[in-house]
Formats: C-alpha cells, sequence, structure tokens
DNA sequence: GCAAGTTTACATTCATGTATGTATGCCTGT
DNA sequence: ACAGGCATACATACATGAATGTAAACTTGC
C-alpha cells in the first residue's frame, strides 16, 4: 500500500514522530532503532528515511513540535495595555510554562531531552540545551535588571543571580520531576517554590500573591 | 605477558574504571564499546570481562568511587562539640559539595551521570539518581523541620517546599555548569546562589555570612 | 508517465558474550 | 626451599545478532 495523498504522507510523518516519542521515552535514544520506531507508526524503516534524513534529523524535527522560548512565554502573559512589574511578568511567565510542561507530548519530549538522551550521540543534545538555556538566562537578567532599576527586587540580589537561582530551581525541579512524576503533584509543588522565590527577593512586604 | 601480582591486577582495574570514565565522557556511555574502554587503558576485552560483569557492572563501580551521600557531607562539616544551627550545617554542606564536584574525577563522573548516560540503557540511571535525590530530600527537610521549629526558618516558608528549592536549586545548577563548564566560574557562582538562599530565608536581620 | 511515497532486499559494520588458550603467580606438602 | 598443581589474570577467536544506509522494485496520485 504506497503512496498516498499528499494529506496522508503527512499523517504518516506525524504518526512517525508520535511513534519516536513513545520509543525514545521507553527505550532511550540510543538503544532505539529506526525499524522500532517505523513498527510504532505502523510503517517500515522505507518511510522513515524518506521523510527524515536521520535519527538526528528525525530528533530534531520532534524538538520543534514543542519548543517554547521563554521570550514568547513572556509575550502570552503580558498585557501590552497594562504592563505588570519586570518580576511580576517573570513569576506569571514561569508559572505559565510549568503548566505547558504538563501536558503529555511537552512532558514526554522534555523527559527524553533530560533522561533518555545522551550528548555525543547520534544528536548533539548539548548544543540544543546550550541554546534554549543560554535564551532563557539572558531574557531572565534583562528583567531582574530592570527590576533592580526600579526598585523591585531587593537591594543585595544581584540579577546574574537571582536568574542562575530562577533558572537552576526550573531545570532541576524539571529533571527531578520528570524522574518520576508520579512521587510529587509539580502542579503544586512548583508554583509553591515560585511563589516563595519570589516573594523572598521581592522588598515591598507583599500584598498577598493571589 | 598474562597473570600479574594481586596489586598489578588491581591496578588494571583501577585503569580501566579511569578508562572508562574517559571514554564514557567523551563518546557517550551507550557508544562506548568495552572494547574501547580496554585499548585505553592498554588492555583487551578480556581483561574487562575478568574484572567486570558487563558494562553495568562496569558503570556501577566507576560511580563508587565518587558517591558522597549528603549526611556524610554533614557529618564532615559539624562540629559535635559546638553544634551548628540546622540551617547553617546545611549551608556549609551545601558548598562543601560544591567544592568537591570541582574536582576533576568527581566532575567528570557528574557530567556522565547527567549528560552522557541515558536511562533504559545498559543502566539503570534512574533507579541510581533516585535513590541520592530521595536520600538527599529526606535529609534536608530533616533540618529544615529543625529549623522551623528553632526559629532559624522564617514563618511561612515550609520545610518541604524549601527543601525542594534547594535540590531543584543545586542539581539545576550542576546540570547547566556541567554543560559547559567554561561558560561560568561554579566556585564563584554557585556560593552566591546558596548564601542569598540560606540569607532570605533565615529571618533574623543577619549577622553578615562570612 | 513521471515523480512522490513506501516496501523489500542487500551489503556492511560493529558490539556482545562466551569459549578457549596460556602463561604466570601463589600455595601446599614434604 | 622448592616442585608440582591449581587458580588467576589476562588475550584471542568465534558465533551471533542487530542496526545502518542504500539501491532497487513497486504502487499509486496528479
Amino acid at each position: 500500500m504506497p503512496k498516498r495523498t499528499k494529506a496522508e504522507a503527512e499523517a504518516t510523518r506525524e504518526a512517525l514522530l508520535d511513534a519516536a516519542e513513545v520509543i525514545f521515552l521507553e527505550r532511550g535514544v540510543s538503544r532505539t532503532s529506526l525499524e522500532q520506531i517505523a513498527r510504532q507508526a505502523g510503517m517500515t524503516r522505507g518511510a522513515v528515511y524518506w521523510h527524515f534524513k536521520n535519527k538526528s534529523d528525525l530528533f530534531h524535527a520532534m524538538l520543534d513540535r514543542v519548543k517554547m522560548p521563554l521570550r514568547q512565554l513572556l509575550d502570552d502573559v503580558e498585557d501590552p495595555d497594562q504592563p505588570n512589574a519586570p518580576l511580576e511578568s517573570l513569576r506569571l511567565a514561569t508559572l505559565h510554562a510549568l503548566g505547558r510542561l504538563q501536558g503529555p507530548r511537552s512532558r514526554r519530549v522534555h523527559t527524553i531531552l533530560l533522561h533518555c538522551s545522551e550528548s555525543a550521540s547520534d544528536v548533539d543534545i548539548l548544543a540544543l540545551q546550550d541554546q534554549l538555556a543560554c535564551d532563557c538566562y539572558e531574557t531572565m537578567v534583562e528583567r531582574f535588571e530592570e527590576a533592580r532599576d526600579t526598585g523591585t527586587l531587593i537591594d543585595n540580589v544581584e540579577p546574574e543571580i537571582a536568574s542562575r537561582m530562577l533558572m537552576s530551581m526550573i531545570l532541576g525541579l524539571l529533571h527531578d520531576w520528570l524522574r518520576d512524576p508520579e512521587r510529587y503533584d509539580i502542579g503544586d509543588v512548583g508554583p509553591r517554590m515560585i511563589n516563595t522565590f519570589f516573594e523572598r527577593i521581592t522588598p515591598t512586604p507583599a500584598k498577598p500573591l493571589d
């Protein structure tokens, strides 16, 4: 049953990516063969090699379906008519990100990135993570600097350090939680961590967070 | 030139583990063959199979050389004659741990654990990480609870959340830094993060940290 | 009918585990 | 104290299995 219509071809491409998520997750990237992915999608290796150059190419395509840069998250939570304080935007964006991380696809792919793939394998994971992390860090520093300049960041906390703290907390939490999501509810623990953090680095005795 | 003396045999065992660290680091665990490890150590696969059951066994042996449970770190920094406040012990232990992480062997092995190995491969990384993390978390919670009860932890910060925050920060920092240790000096950034964290969750306006 | 999709077949490469070979260190009896 | 015997510490060879990439065949949309 070869050659399908154009739409069907696109569908098998998506099916292959779905299949890759599943198999990568349960067997690890390096241990899954393209054969296994193809079979999971009800195809053969030929289909894979048609749509993707190789395993690395397929992996990148899989990632592209869930990318969410911090800047975009900030845009999502910022109301242009009534701009928030920079730290409040950051807090909301972070919470928003945590929420999205719980979606099944995002969760699967991030688990693969953090736990089921290794550097120096078919895919250059480190470069990928590096790119995301640096972008994220720089954006955070901008906000924290703005906060410091407007007096909404406590005095003896440097923007660079605050950024690394926040980034590390999120990355660490994600890494820990994804290792075994049944242990605790990240939808509960996450926000409490984030809120505590922002509460503790914000000067005014604080109107209670909603 | 087979059969060496007992001491020499132990030396080749260590050499094999050293070799494993190097090759795992540069090629990733799943992509390194036992042949490569053996050659790096100037041996053949026969030697590897003599000293270790298989790759997984070798991996565990490699980890055993650098394990440092939090309780032991706490013991290291605690002076039994003059006990610190619980949070001060935690802070010192954390700083102490960060220091040790910079030793070349510890650094290599942790990089391998976090970046060059994948779950569901020859080795069950997740179980390993899980064990370390849970032990660490529980120990932290104990201290934070003690701190809360003695009034050295700020009121609206729960011990469980504080523990997760601290653990995540360290794990996240490590994960981020090890991805490319040249980017920044963890010996500088790390302590500043840790100190800021403890300073912000400690009630009394604070005598300055040394 | 030509090219887009997909399958099947094939050649190559490479890691694993095991089995076997072998020389040497070590120990035991006398 | 030393000669034989056995276990140790490796090396070598082989059998197996599995994954990769490519090429060729096939089938259907346009």
